[in-house]
DNA sequence: TCTATGTATGTAATATCATAACACGTCAAC
DNA sequence: GTTGACGTGTTATGATATTACATACATAGA
């Protein structure tokens, strides 16, 4: 997202090889500035990831490390994927039981998702506005938020003017 | 919620017998104007998830049921809960894998969660300020939500005060 | 009443998602 | 060159969820 009052550009027709390049680098730029290490696990999964716009359950990314001479046995997709969160380079999608790439990776974020019922892509949205809600109204419960899950399920741009 | 405009009770001391009770005869009350049929299962299935505002796993429903004399198969517990769930007697935690009973069933609502990390208390909060903004943000993405999911994880009022 | 129908329940088998525990390899610090 | 931190690989297991099929039960016609 070039900058926090555009939309996401998952939906929109975009130049993808670019944008997964793109993201790629700026996340070996952001680990190699934070001291975390990007190794060839990780940088797999992360491209995995970036691939489509889309989530990917931990034994997808599985089999797809595996094929490629990587370890098969779920720990080694569960913790590059865990570090990729941890790093802000990947998000969790609770829905969906599944992981997807950041599209914004070095921006300190807590998106929402969008999640495409038919096409199944997944877009970040602007979740300030959502969270600040929740939270004045966890507020008066007296209850005190930490971290929130807002994810959404519908129909994006594209599958919506099909139907 | 005696009204969209009080907090929930679930964190507050309160004579959660009557608040049980009450529960069940709403939803008897419910199930029965609407035509759907409270068995036995079902009915059980509905006070276990009220003796305690938490969240439980399918297998948790699943083992009291099976001491108890249903069947012990993990699908005697899933239709239940799915059945509550339709019928909005209760609500499924999608960050806990785990379902929770309705505190204002009859009142067509999508609520937030508010999941105490501590206690482990669940409690509903209004959400509509949260999903507007969120609804709005996706709308500008050009993305229709359908349903989402909100849910929060921090301190309760009891835990935050302990700590 | 009998029987047809839809719905609920029970069970077996399997699929899917996730973690614990331990062994081994690499690399940098000392 | 030993130590310690970290990453990877593997085994085993645990936790969550669904498919498929058989059986029981309610209720609505005939
Ligand atoms: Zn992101
Ligand atoms: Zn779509
Ligand atoms: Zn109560
Ligand atoms: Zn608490």
């Amino acid at each position: 997202m070039p900058d926090s009052t555009s939309p996401d550009l998952a939906f929109a027709a975009h130049d993808h090889t670019h944008c997964a390049h793109d993201a790629l680098e700026r996340a070996e730029a952001l680990t190699k500035a934070s001291g975390a290490r990007m190794t060839p696990v990780r940088r797999r999964v992360l491209e995995i990831l970036l691939e489509e716009h889309k989530a990917l359950g931990a034994y997808d990314v599985l089999a797809r490390l595996a094929v490629e001479g990587f370890g098969n046995q779920p720990p080694v997709a569960y913790r590059a994927l865990e570090f990729l969160v941890e790093q802000g380079l990947a998000h969790r999608i609770q829905r969906l039981n599944a992981f997807t790439a950041c599209t914004h990776p070095g921006q300190d974020h807590a998106p929402a998702f969008l999640i495409c019922r038919l096409c199944h892509m997944v877009a970040e949205a602007e979740a300030s506005a959502a969270r600040t809600a929740l939270d004045a109204e966890a507020a008066r419960a007296g209850f005190q938020v930490e971290r929130s899950t807002i994810e959404a399920l519908g129909l994006c741009p594209n599958c919506r003017e099909a139907a």
